[in-house]
DNA sequence: AAACAATGAGACGATGTAGTGTCATTTAAG
DNA sequence: CTTAAATGACACTACATCGTCTCATTGTTT
């Protein structure tokens, strides 16, 4: 209905007055979590303003302190809100354990997740429940979908082997993309990078033997 | 010289006046460089004052300002200056393979890493150079460090095991430390994991087959 | 000894921002 | 239709903090 400015740049905005429909009502809540996203993720927590949040999402401020009560409250919203969203989709946990993977590579590498996982760290001692929200909801269940599906194609005995493959698959890449010095892979590159993490963990060859030549992945 | 209040809590500190000596002078801005770390990680960057800042080292704003320029210059300084003791003291490099690795471990596990890794994390949008030098001088040279040992000890083929080696050695536990999840491993528990890492890797082992069932290393 | 440099102490101005209050406007509810 | 609720517009208060300025004090330099 109205004009989406999701990127909302600018600060001001122009809105009908009045008391909003019952529909407004409801989406107007999810359209400020999600603007309110792409503020902090370019401003930070700390530098975002109240106003800048209330602008990108075509509100004022009276309506965020309605809402949310004060920055925290909204913030801790947003994050819990992402948190669910985090995580693959389960209904496409259908495919290999490699295609599987590669999902899990180019999920957690993406700009948003990065941006995200950025802002927890950084504010993790002023919302230390945000960070355990974000890895129950993260890391610890993409370990979970992991270890099915070493069962299921490698066998019971491997099945510890979920957390080292999560870690490999993040490495030295995520670690980069947190200091911002690399950018996002493509899914290609996701693909690759899990295929050449499986092969050092000898998963995707659960009876052979030697440790193959690590080829690099992405940059 | 001066009762050396590192911890620094209180933002009033008694010093007396005046140009100071020559060692005084030298002393000084070391002094403020190691107190500023200790104020940055129990405050973050935003939230930490400078005059929590000069109270920590026991001058005043004055002082700051002349040295560092501004609050950027000092935040700049300090992470500049830490980034040298980053990584381990490359004269213990003559022990085992396993030894370097639990080093490794129990050096960027600890809270004053984390915390200084989280510090450059979150402002790594307005510092992209810190973010660059704290990487070059820790992950990457831990990883150099690991390649040498490990053409070392079990040849150059396997060299290229190194970086998937360091990703393990952080992994999962590296990133709930991030996010304030978990404790500091102690001594021992570095080991354990360590050896656990490089058995998952079949680097303790270079010409057996089969990877080890993974046990539990720390907490 | 005299002039200069660096600092402590602390006040001060300027600025930015969180959060609130007021009034007009529009829709919801009864 | 009447009343109440929710909101936009925006002024306004309260407060914190950056960075500078002045003056007294002490060491350095010549």
């Amino acid at each position: 209905m109205y004009s989406q400015v999701t990127s909302a740049s600018g600060p001001a905005a122009a809105r009908k007055r009045g008391r909003p429909t019952a529909a407004e009502r409801r989406a107007r809540e999810a359209e400020i979590l999600s603007t309110a996203l792409a503020v902090f993720l370019r401003r930070g927590f700390g530098p975002a303003t109240v106003e800048e949040l209330a602008g990108a999402a075509q509100v004022t401020k009276r309506t965020i302190y309605a809402y949310f009560g004060d920055k925290d409250g909204l913030f801790t919203a947003m994050v819990k809100d992402l948190a669910v969203t985090v995580s693959l989709d389960a209904s496409n946990d259908h495919g290999t354990l490699e295609s599987l993977a590669a999902r899990i590579v180019f999920r957690v590498h993406s700009d948003e997740l990065v941006g995200l996982h950025r802002l927890v760290i950084a504010e993790s001692r002023r919302f230390p429940e945000l960070a355990r929200v974000l890895h129950s909801h993260g890391d610890a269940r993409h370990i979970s979908r992991l270890a099915e599906h070493i069962r299921a194609e490698c066998g019971i005995a491997y099945q510890g082997l979920a957390e080292p493959l999560f870690s490999l698959l993040l490495g030295e890449r995520h670690r980069r993309r947190l200091l911002g010095l690399d950018p996002a892979p493509t899914a290609a590159q996701a693909l690759s990078h899990a295929c050449a993490c499986l092969g050092e963990l000898a998963l995707d060859r659960p009876v052979s033997a030697v440790p193959a030549v690590v080829t690099p992945t992405w940059r």
